[in-house]
This record gives structure tokens, C-alpha cells and sequence, in this order.
DNA sequence: CATAATATCTGACTTTAGTCAGATATCGTG
DNA sequence: CACGATATCTGACTAAAGTCAGATATTATG
């Protein structure tokens, strides 16, 4: 009753009859599931034939047919691709963009829904998160950003918060050497975001310095992707770019206050080193030769 | 991309998909989902036949015709109800019991190699708690069951190992004035549990005495399922079984280690009086008349 | 005990999803 | 420009799920 099993298995059937329930609610609009999936697909911008069929997961004559129903009742117009006339790019018509909006609103509707059940929807948000990542764990994509991007600067902001909670005299960035974006940009370096679907839920700075050596920067993991190893995926990818980049030596700083840190550097062959910066923040230092 | 709405969407998406891999991985066993979901209502017990047509949200000639084709395979038996000749019961065949065997053998296979991608089982298994309760929170049943039940024993000791927790003293239940099983039956006084689907989440004892008047004992709430009000359901379960036994005063004792249960009792119609015991662990006491 | 309600079953459907083999047009490459 | 690869489309299917109107047997109720 009580195993982890069985736990896992309730969540299964709690889920699936809630899926089922949204999958009833989209049945409400008078069109088959599939055709609602593929005009909800476009509608969040997968124009290309090919990719929704894809993504879906449809033959390539099921998919034909649906986008030809679509057509017919007005809501999705194709035309060819204009680098390769083989393919179809599809659009939603006015009435399509309409009939897409009224999905999005039961979508929003039923989440709404769901959080308003619970009274600390925070916790709960989280929880999810966990299980989402979790999931979805292979699907993960690392992907080099701008550190300047919207899901760079959330990464650091949710960074520099933790990092507030978790020192004892809380942290400031603007007492700290905040890396220069510039420093983490190819060539000079590079900027990774571990994404989760659309949700940004880790990250890792490459920063080019002139002292012959790169540093790591910026390591931080969501709350709701621990577990997961994603820190040593970032770091192995941080790695590979600097290799990629001709850095043979790489150096980083952090606090013992995040012993997780320390303890990842440790078992992926980084040594310590003294201190080799002047930061207030760090108090210990390792170097790593690729 | 970061609201509450997207996180709820997002968490929608992964499921959504988790769930139509473990159906797929049911069709393996050469059997259309359909009689596959009967064949395991079936093994799980629920033996009615409009039972499982009800469960399973089945047309009647539709369900009919899956029975019909389970027995035609060899795995299930029906024959009528004994005391209504126009209801059936299923049971599992020899044959059925191992073919259901092999889909809960691979129901439990799916949950391991899940548990697997994670480095940190039990916060994953706390998210998933969490999100399950909430998910089938209009169906969270409070039974009462005798208190040396399975499902009450388990409610009490994780009541007595987080009171060990947040008593900077810890707690331990023989110093305490342990209730007397039977004061916590019928017609002394009874022991409600909620039940989410076979998970106990929270429990609450009404207490008879000689004293004019009957105690609450044991309120408990799992960490997976607060935030779902379902404190002041069991307190609201538990005075209606007092006014149904003809009490007419209440009484409870707490500490102010727990203040989410002093604030429930507070906004519920409970007044505060002075100690009316000599347990070691309570210093605060309230009573209410019903 | 007549009558309404209930539970299941059967036959005759429709809709949806999915499969598969070609047909057609276009693209990339040597 | 021939040729294989690619993207889509069409026709012809099957399987699964679901719907609906009775038929039958049984039970509950006034």
C-alpha cells in the first residue's frame, strides 16, 4: 500500500484521469482530438507540416487528411515552403487564431482551476515542477544562450536569490565580480541554459579571462530539477565548449555554504587551488587542466 | 513562460505524454486498452460490473461487449450478483489472474525505471504525493475504520514521528496518555481516516470519556496533502459523528509547536480553556460545544 | 400484483485513429 | 540531368471506441 511502487502507481491513475478529463473539456469544441492537436500545435508556432507530424507523432496520411479537415472548416490555410516546395508551411486563418484562442482558455481555465484547489500554491507549483522535470528528464536541452537573454537573466536572478537565502550575510552582486556578458559570449567564452520544455531550469558561464585561463561561472540547478544530475550535464557541456574553444585550463570559486558544489567539483577531477581572486564571496578555489 | 499557468501547462504536457507511454505499453500484451483497463478494474477488486462501467466511464453495451470478449479469451468469469439477480460479477480465471499478473508486472517496472532517473527518491515521491492528492481532492473519502486498522496504525506512527520532530523535546507516545482503542469505537467514539485513492493521508480521533464529554484525538495531516483543507474536513467528520452520538461538548489538547492546528481550532468555533489534564506534552486546551 | 425502475445484453450503426501501398512533385548530389 | 531521397497526398483498408434503440430479466414500490 505504502511502498514507493504504489506511490508512483497512484500518482499514475491520478493523472491519467485528469488527462483524460482536459482531453473531454477540448472534445467540447465539436472536433475530433486529433484535428484539436493539430490546430493547437500551429497555433503555438509549429508552422512546418513535417515538424507537427512529428512532434505528434502522426503517420504522414493521418496528418494529411487532418490538416486537409482544418482547411475545410477555415481555420489553418498551407502554402508550399519557400526554400523547398516539397514542404507546407501551415497558418491559422483569423477564425483559426480565434478558435486556437478559445483552446488556450479552457488550457488556462482548467490550470487555473487545478491551483486555486490549494491554498499554498507555491508549494505545489514546485512539487510539479519536480515531477515535470523529472519526466521529461531526456528531453532536457542545453542549449548556449546570451547571457543577456530572458532565460539567461532568470537563471541568474534565481541564482543570486538562492544564493541570498543560503550565505549568512546574504549576497549582493554588485559586491561580487559580475562577469561581463561579453566575457561569456563566444569567442571568448559561452553561456548554457538547461531547458525543460520552456521552462529555464539550470545554467553555467563560461568566462573568458586574459590570464590564460577560463572560468566557470553561474552554476545553479532549479530547486525543481535537483536530483537529476543536470549540474554535472552543464559542467561536462561547460567543458566540452571550453575544450571547443581551445581553453586548456579552466579555474572556479564557491562557498562552502553550498556543499553540493563542492562536493560535484570534487568527484569530476578538480583540485583546490589557494585563492586566486579577490572576491568577498568565495572561499574556495579549484582549477581543472583539460 | 514563468507564471503559474505555464508551470501548470508545462506539468500538463509531461504528463500527458508519461501517460500515453504506459498506455502503449499495455497494448504489448496483444489486447486493445478497453478490455485491458476492465481486465485490470477486475484484478484490482472491483468485481460489480456497473461498478467497473462506472470507474471506467463505460457505455453499457460497449462494456457488455469487453466482458464478453475477456471471456471469450479465457480470463474472466461472470455469473450473477447473489442478491440481485440482474447484476453481474467478473472474477479473474486462473488464466486471468496471471495475465493480470504480467500487467501489474509491468505497471510496477514502469514505476521502478522511473523512481531510477532520480538521484532523490523520496523529494520526488513527496512532489508526487502532493500533486496527487490534490488532483483527486473530490475524492478524498473519510472512512471510519477501526483504530488497530492497517490504514490507522499507519496515520498514527508518521502523527507520532513528526511530533517527534517539531517537539524540541521529541515525543514519546507512552508518556503521552495513549487513547484506549476502544474509546475511539463505536458507540464510545470512533477514528475517521482520509483515504486518497489506498493512500491514508490524514486521520482524526473522537475520544469517548465518563466525564460529560468526548476528546479529539490525533488530527493528522500528511505533508502530501496540506494546503487541501482537509484539517478542517476530518474536525468537521469528527464533530458530526460526536453530534450523532448524542455529545454535546468537546474538548481537545494541542501545543504550540503545531500552530496550524491552534489557528484551525481558533477560526472553527473552539474557545480556549485551562489545562484540564496532566499529559506532559499539550499546553494549550480548547473546548466546543456542539 | 401491476408498474416503474434497474442492469445487462444484442444488433446496427458512426466516428476516430491508424496503417499501408503507391502516386506525384520536388530537392540534392554526383 | 539522371537518380535516389524526401515530403506530401490519395485511396483503400482495419481496428477500436463509442452511440443508440430496443429486448429481456429482475427488483422495488405503491
Amino acid at each position: 500500500m505504502l511502498d514507493a511502487v504504489a506511490r508512483v502507481r497512484r500518482f499514475n491513475r491520478a493523472v491519467t484521469s485528469a488527462v483524460g478529463a482536459l482531453d473531454n473539456s477540448f472534445l467540447g469544441r465539436g472536433r475530433p482530438l486529433g484535428a484539436a492537436r493539430v490546430l493547437n500545435a500551429i497555433g503555438h508556432g509549429r508552422s512546418d507540416v513535417a515538424e507537427i507530424r512529428d512532434y505528434l507523432g502522426l503517420d504522414s496520411g493521418l496528418m494529411s487528411r487532418l490538416l486537409r479537415s482544418l482547411e475545410d472548416e477555415g481555420l489553418v490555410e498551407t502554402e508550399a515552403h519557400e526554400n523547398d516546395a516539397r514542404r507546407r508551411v501551415a497558418t491559422l486563418t483569423r477564425t483559426g487564431k480565434r478558435e486556437f484562442a478559445a483552446y488556450e482558455a479552457l488550457s488556462n481555465a482548467q490550470a487555473e482551476g487545478f491551483l486555486a484547489q490549494h491554498s499554498q500554491a507555491e508549494a505545489l507549483l514546485a512539487a510539479m515542477d519536480l515531477v515535470a522535470s523529472t519526466l521529461t528528464r531526456e528531453r532536457i536541452a542545453l542549449d548556449e544562450m546570451d547571457p543577456r537573454s530572458e532565460e539567461a537573466r532568470y537563471c541568474l536572478g534565481e541564482y543570486y536569490a538562492e544564493l541570498g537565502r543560503r550565505f549568512s550575510q546574504g549576497f549582493d552582486v554588485s559586491l561580487s565580480r559580475d562577469p561581463d556578458a561579453k566575457d561569456m559570449r563566444r569567442p571568448r567564452g559561452t553561456f548554457i541554459v538547461a531547458m525543460s520544455d520552456t521552462l529555464p531550469i539550470g545554467c553555467v558561464g563560461l568566462k573568458g579571462t586574459d590570464h590564460g585561463y577560463a572560468e566557470i561561472k553561474r552554476l545553479w540547478v532549479a530547486p525543481a530539477a535537483r536530483g537529476l544530475r543536470l549540474g554535472r550535464r552543464l559542467m561536462d557541456a561547460a567543458e566540452d565548449a571550453a575544450r571547443g574553444l581551445g581553453i586548456a585550463l579552466l579555474r572556479l570559486d564557491t562557498n562552502s555554504a553550498l556543499p553540493e558544489a563542492g562536493r560535484l567539483y570534487r568527484t569530476t577531477g578538480w583540485r583546490e587551488i589557494p585563492r586566486f581572486n579577490d572576491d568577498p564571496y568565495p572561499d574556495l578555489f579549484f582549477e581543472k587542466r583539460l
